[in-house]
DNA sequence: ATAAAAATTGAAAGCGCTTTGGATAAAAAA
DNA sequence: TTTTTTATCCAAAGCGCTTTCAATTTTTAT
């Protein structure tokens, strides 16, 4: 069932039925409702396609995931990305998903420009020195990123939290309890992110004329088995910290249960403030005896870019 | 720059052109390559509507997320849209996501089948009693599923593993230990493959002249939540399982959480058997001290289904 | 050399929709 | 009543690609 046979049943053209259906002013009352009885009572769907290429808008947002696997793995990712395509979905968009394969990020967007396939795209996990960016300026296609990049030159629509704040406050909080050595677990620090949690805290340190100590952090992939093994490592260290900074809730399990292992009394022999994601699976509000920094919601803010970019 | 324009450049008909680029035999050799590389030198990218259009297949698959909201917030169902995302990528096929909204995920299977939208879809988190095969069937809209429906009367493409002989195996192994008394806890039990774990825990009780006792299951979305609070109250309980059976790893760290708090060890006081699905950022090999009956991964199950639906 | 077969190219007709540029009929203004 | 406006409707031209049907050229067979 096409327009064309829609229009013959109706004997109508297919112009008024295409506008009574899609809302145009120019039909009368008595038409629009015709049409759209019959087109409900004959179940007819719009080729999705053909709409597309005669709109010339693709009504769909792209997701491209990066080659670099780390990324993809991340759970949060998933639920950035299942936020938004709630969104998406209740306003009649498309969510495309582009993950890994041969053909690498800048070209999926390239080819996203120019073959039309999609409106814009949400540009996540972004680096501290990120080309993506510069590419979708050139390309006009329109874009949001998640997060942001180091050099604040050019301009581009971002969302973000305030990383660095909320990492500089938990730290202050901490050496204010008269913590002196704070270790830290945090992300990739490639990630801007995490770069910036890792400012926050190096500040923090620094204004309370801290020594900032390597050995006590760890950057990398925030899995709980990094979590697990980081944090055993920097406990079982000669000198250990007396507080922990973590990035992630997934780092959290891993991190107590090496505290377990170890004897140690989180809360007591061992302080620990994390950042919360807010992951629906992960929620164990109460569980850990520690201040949670910053509870942002990864998938409340996959909602708001979505519709930042629809608009 | 558009097919029109390339051909033009080249003196050639936009028939030839198409031809040489889609790899078709009826183009002379030289030919080919001098059209390849006028495209490549002109970035040309062809239009992915336009091609959907004309050829009437849309290469592109849907994953539609029920509107109920538990199953977009299994973890486990990212990672294997993750995984099949992967295989669509790399065969140059888009994957569509559309999660929640207010239509219901039967009409948006009618929509994509009327409309065209996709070639074929995956559906995922089977109930036992699921009419979205009978609707798809009806449809001729290609499908497959992950898991399986209770009835087996309909045959249809599926892609399941032995939920209920993983579950009996594991059951009869610690009935065997000499437990008598284990509990279970399990995933919603209107999925199937939580029901199927099910059977096959019942049925080795059975076996063994072993009562069910409701008290000591749990049947619920599987969260580290529900793994803590479930576990404490099983095991606080008058007559406590000597073991636990668990659906998920998430849930397992809930329920070493409450064993903790409640000065059991794991492995001693109580014994526990799980179910691994790989996650990825919950990879913590050798942390349990208990068996997994079945270390299937979820993300390899995602792409092995991506496979042959594009089969 | 001629006829037949094979290789190579093109013109044009869609695919199913939107949209421009009129037509026509009804209503309002003159 | 005649002229303008306004409200409805339609024919036809795309959107950018694929594909059928034919035409032309080159090879091979006779």
């Amino acid at each position: 069932m096409n327009l064309k046979e829609l229009a013959h049943h109706l004997n109508l053209s297919q112009t008024t039925v295409s506008r009574a259906l899609n809302g145009y002013p120019e039909v009368g009352k008595a038409t629009r409702r015709r049409v759209a009885d019959e087109a409900n009572r004959l179940g007819y769907r719009p080729n999705a396609h053909a709409r597309r290429l005669a709109t010339g808008r693709a009504h769909a947002i792209g997701y491209v995931f990066p080659s670099d696997r780390t990324v993809m793995i991340d759970p949060l990712f998933s639920d950035f990305v299942a936020g938004a395509a709630d969104v998406y979905t209740s306003q009649g968009f498309e969510t495309l998903l582009h993950a890994g394969g041969q053909e690498d990020e800048m070209s999926v967007y390239r080819r996203y420009a120019e073959g039309g396939a999609v409106d814009g795209v949400v540009v996540q996990g972004s680096h501290v020195d990120d080309p993506r960016i510069a590419l979708l300026n050139e390309l006009k296609l329109p874009y949001i990123v998640h997060g942001r990049t180091g050099d604040s030159e050019i301009s581009y629509p971002w969302l973000d939290i305030d990383n660095r704040g909320a990492f500089h406050k938990a730290t202050k909080l901490l050496t204010d309890f008269g913590h002196q050595r704070i270790g830290l677990l945090n992300g990739l620090e490639s990630l801007t992110f995490a770069f910036h949690r890792r400012q926050g805290y190096e500040q923090a340190l620094v204004e309370k004329g801290l020594a900032v100590d390597e050995t006590m952090s760890f950057s990398g992939v925030m899995t709980e088995e990094n979590g697990y093994r980081h944090t055993k490592r920097i406990l079982q260290q000669p000198n250990p910290p007396t507080a922990l900074l973590l990035s992630s809730m997934l780092m959290v399990w891993g991190a107590m249960r090496a505290a377990n292992e170890l004897g140690l009394v989180v809360g007591k022999d061992v302080s620990m403030i994390a950042h919360d994601d807010g992951l629906p699976f992960l929620n164990a509000d109460g569980l850990v005896p520690a201040l949670t920094t910053t509870s942002s919601s990864i998938r409340a803010a996959g909602s708001r870019v979505a519709e930042l970019l629809l608009e």
